[in-house]
DNA sequence: TAGGCCATCTGGTCCT
DNA sequence: AGGACCAGATGGCCTA
């Protein structure tokens, strides 16, 4: 049943426990062990009256068995669900490997959906900024809502978005994560930068750094410090690579333009 | 040793 | 009726 018998930095949400529905899978489970001594004899207990005399219809054996098909189901289950989890653990911009302890289920949630509100902020800054390249196209700004705290004029594009890719998105992640702000100190972020919120910062940014700290603890930034951010020295952490995607196909595009 | 995180079992409820 | 889903309980492992 325990996962991490074999694993000092990673525990895994798939269990050396073979999940089927063979009766041998589940008896080589340690958990059973005390069910089994607890109730081969008795066969009694579990629930209602109703499901006791349903129960007692029904006969021990079977009891037995529909309670180890029951219990295999939800295994699976909750299997599959842990699966998902470490998919989405896959895609998240977070330092993985074999020696870092991958991130607590509740932290996957909520870096993920704070990872979504920043991306979609930052498509709305791309496309912006590919209206301004283009001299402000009809077609652009006509699907791009106006967005009042940042209204489009030329002076952001060619400087500040310069590190559009990086920026905003490393900072709002190591603050996501708990990294200390003292350590915080880019090697390109400037005082302006620091006082006046990033211009990728999302819509509900407040919420965006809002949770309770202790969910969203980085095992690899927060535990081990194994990446700290010093001024004039580029992060070899996850979080702070350039977007490899088609936002900087764009941004290059509209440096280049 | 306390607290966090996890896997598993279990019974109840809802849905098909 | 059977399965999926959910939440509570329990116990193990790990870390500070």
């Amino acid at each position: 049943m325990d996962s991490d018998a074999g694993s000092s930095c990673s525990r895994s949400s798939s269990p050396d426990l073979v999940v089927d529905d063979s009766a041998g899978s589940f008896f080589s489970n340690k958990m059973f062990h005390p069910y089994l001594q607890e109730h081969r004899e008795a066969g009694k207990h579990l629930g209602t009256e109703g499901k006791m005399k349903e129960r007692s219809d029904l006969g021990k054996d079977d009891v037995q068995e529909l309670r180890l098909k029951v219990n295999s189901r939800e295994r699976k289950r909750m299997h599959d669900l842990n699966q998902a989890m470490d998919g989405l653990r896959e895609v998240m911009p977070y330092a993985q490997g074999p020696s870092v302890r991958k991130l607590s289920k509740i932290s996957t949630l909520l870096l993920a959906r704070n990872y979504i509100l920043m991306l979609s902020s930052s498509l709305e800054e791309m496309k912006k900024l590919v209206g301004d390249v283009y001299g402000g196209s009809a077609a652009v700004q006509a699907r791009t809502p106006a967005h009042p705290a940042h209204p489009a004029h030329p002076a952001i594009a060619p400087t500040a978005t310069a590190h559009l890719p990086l920026h905003p998105l490393a900072q709002s992640l190591h603050s996501l994560v708990g990294s200390s702000p003292s350590l915080l100190q880019h090697h390109s972020s400037s005082p302006a930068s620091a006082a006046v919120p990033a211009p990728h910062s999302p819509p509900h940014s407040s919420s965006f750094l809002s949770f309770h700290p202790s969910l969203l603890k980085d095992p690899l930034h927060v535990n081990h410090h194994s990446f700290r951010h010093f001024p004039g020295m580029p992060c070899p952490c996850s979080l702070c690579q350039p977007l490899p995607t088609a936002t900087s196909t764009l941004h290059s595009l509209a440096l280049n333009k």
